[in-house]
DNA sequence: ATAAACCCTATCATTTTTATAGACTTTATA
DNA sequence: TATAAAGTCTATAAAAATGATAGGGTTTAT
């Protein structure tokens, strides 16, 4: 399951999506309208404009809004982001590898080799959905 | 990330698969073999016994064995039974549904949409990965 | 009878997640 | 140029989930 912090940030981004045609949005409007903790979300903002999602206008009339396309969004990126790895196992995390303590050989480990296929077939998944589906429904 | 419980489990399933020549296998040496606690890996063994994945013998010379084929044990059916929903929202879970609370429509809510389709095609994955993959590699 | 082995429930410790607080900086505008 | 609005940043606290341990109970081969 994603955390509430990925669940959030996909509700800010479908909001900001849906108000492009604003200059900017405040963080306490997109709080309101999912009754959301103001400061909680304004970490998550914060985090999705550091990694180049959003930009920001600060004082006065500031606000958020979308740098990207919708449709250069995906899934896969914002979950990375606010979750961490989409592979089911440290072993096979393609952006936050860890050996597995319990296994003892990775080149022989059959759950290993099964796990690179579902991550591999995962991301596909992933990587395809975009912002831009979630604002077409 | 699958949780440690699941990770053991299928450390687990994947030892009584190569041991299906033995009429069963004591919790001790799997835990041995993987370097996991022994109490830990009990709980474990037992939740997939009452899944109907395992069969268990007590008393002197007693132990684990598999009662199910591998290719009859699906990865969704054991991280299901560890780790609770295979769906990234709660409103779109199939075995463990709940409505998101800053969701106001779910009928006109795009991430649910979205959602729904990404576990299905997760669902996919995980329900052709079988024990069976995992042994023959 | 005894020892081996699974069964069951409760509890504790640790880690992660969620939420809050407050001081700081930037900017429009009256 | 003072003021209020709005994002920035860091720290910390509260709550929940996960991981681990403990110990007594029951079954069974020998």
């Amino acid at each position: 399951m994603l955390s509430k912090k990925t669940k959030y940030a996909l509700h800010a981004l479908t909001y900001l999506g849906k108000h492009r045609d604003e200059k900017t949005v405040l963080i306490q409007d997109i709080a309101e309208d999912h009754g959301i903790s103001h400061k909680f979300l304004e970490n998550i903002l914060l985090e999705l404009k550091k990694a180049g999602i959003l930009g920001s206008k600060k004082g006065k009339g500031g606000g958020y809004y979308l740098i990207k396309e919708p449709k250069d969004i995906p899934l896969s990126k914002v979950i990375r982001l606010l979750d961490g790895p989409i592979a089911l196992l440290p072993c096979v995390s393609l952006n936050y590898y860890e050996p597995c303590a319990e296994c003892k050989d990775e080149a022989t480990c059959g759950i290993n080799k099964v796990m690179i296929q579902v991550r591999d077939e995962t991301l596909k998944i992933l990587e395809n959905k975009t912002l831009e589906d979630i604002l077409k429904t």
